[in-house]
DNA sequence: AAGTGTTTCAACCGCAACACG
DNA sequence: ACGTGTTGCGGTTGAAACACT
C-alpha cells in the first residue's frame, strides 16, 4: 500500500528526466512550464508526477546552463551578507545580484552558515561571559544576542527569520527597527561577524551593485534558445564542481526523445 | 567498523501575483 | 470585474553525505 508521500512526492530527478526536460526547454523556452511538462511526457495526464512547477524548479535550480556550482566565493558570501541585511529574506532578489546562483542556493547557504556563525558566536560569548559572568547584559540592555534570538522553543526558526525584512508589508517596519527601535538586529550581528572575519576586504557591493544603476554585467538568465554552445551539456570540472551530466553524444538522442514524447503525449 | 548526530541541498508545499480570456 | 490557469517566491521537509564518537 502506497503512502501519501509516495503518491505525491516524486523524489529526485533521473538523468533521463533531466535530459527530457533540457530537450524540451531547448525547444520551447523556459516559460510554458505546464505545457513543457505535458508535452515532454514528464507529467502524465491525470497523474501528478512532474508538474510544470516541478519542471521549472528543476530547471532553475539545477539544469540551467548559466548556473555556477560549487562553493560560494568570499565575495559572494559578503554580497549575500550585505544584501540580506538590506533586503531580508528576499532570496530571489538577492539571487538576481549573484549571477549563477539561485534563490534556493542562497537560502540554503544562509540557513546553514547563519546557524554555524550563530553557534560560533554563542560559544565565543559564553567563553567571554564566563570571565565576567554577572555582566550578561543582552537582556538588560534590551539588545538580544544571537543566543537569545536562538533560544526560542524551536531555536533556529527565529534566527532564520531575523534577517530583517521578511515580507514586503513589513519592510517599512523593519527598516524602522533597523534604525534602532529594537536595537540589536541581525544586521548588526552579521556586521560584527563580517568585520571580525576580514577587516581588509572591501565591499563587493560598493560601487558595483545597486538596485537602479547596476553596472555589474549580470547576464540575464539565459533564455534557452538552445544556445548552449560550449556550455552545453556540462560535466564535472577540475575543481569538482558539478556540471551538466550529459555527454555531447547524448544530445543526438534528444531528437528521438522529443519525437517519441510528442507522439505519445496527450495534448 | 558501526552507530549516532549533524549538515547540506534538492525537492516539495502553500500562497500571492500575474496574465489572459 | 471576474474566474481560471500559470508563474514565482519564501518556507519547510527529507534523505544522502559527512563528521564524530
Amino acid at each position: 500500500m502506497k503512502t501519501v508521500q509516495e503518491e505525491t512526492r516524486k523524489g529526485p530527478w533521473t538523468e533521463q528526466e533531466d535530459l527530457q526536460l533540457v530537450c524540451f526547454v531547448g525547444l520551447f523556452g523556459d516559460r510554458r512550464w505546464d505545457f513543457i511538462a505535458k508535452v515532454s511526457g514528464l507529467k502524465v495526464a491525470g497523474d501528478n508526477n512532474r508538474t510544470g512547477k516541478s519542471c521549472r524548479l528543476r530547471w532553475v535550480n539545477y539544469l540551467h546552463p548559466d548556473l555556477k556550482r560549487g562553493k560560494m566565493t568570499p565575495q559572494e558570501e559578503r554580497l549575500v551578507l550585505e544584501l540580506h541585511s538590506k533586503w531580508g529574506n528576499r532570496w530571489s532578489r538577492i539571487a538576481r545580484k549573484l549571477p549563477g546562483r539561485t534563490d534556493n542556493e542562497i537560502k540554503n547557504y544562509w540557513r546553514t552558515h547563519m546557524r554555524k556563525k550563530a553557534q560560533e558566536r554563542k560559544r565565543a560569548m559564553s567563553a567571554s561571559s564566563s570571565s565576567s559572568s554577572s555582566s550578561n547584559s543582552s537582556s538588560a540592555s534590551g539588545n538580544p544576542t544571537v543566543e537569545s534570538i536562538q533560544s526560542t522553543e524551536t531555536g533556529e526558526e527565529s534566527f532564520y527569520d531575523t534577517g530583517g525584512i521578511t515580507t514586503v508589508s513589513t519592510e517599512q517596519k523593519s527598516e524602522e527597527l533597523e534604525k534602532g527601535e529594537e536595537g540589536y538586529s541581525m544586521d548588526d550581528i552579521w556586521k560584527e561577524i563580517a568585520l571580525s572575519e576580514d577587516k581588509n576586504m572591501t565591499s563587493v557591493y560598493d560601487g558595483c551593485y545597486s538596485e537602479e544603476g547596476c553596472n555589474f554585467s549580470c547576464p540575464p538568465m539565459a533564455s534557452p534558445s538552445w544556445g548552449y554552445s560550449s556550455n552545453a551539456l556540462w560535466h564535472m570540472d577540475d575543481e569538482g564542481n558539478k556540471l551538466f551530466p550529459f555527454v555531447n553524444d547524448q544530445l543526438f538522442s534528444c531528437y528521438d526523445i522529443v519525437r517519441e514524447s510528442l507522439l505519445t503525449a496527450e495534448l
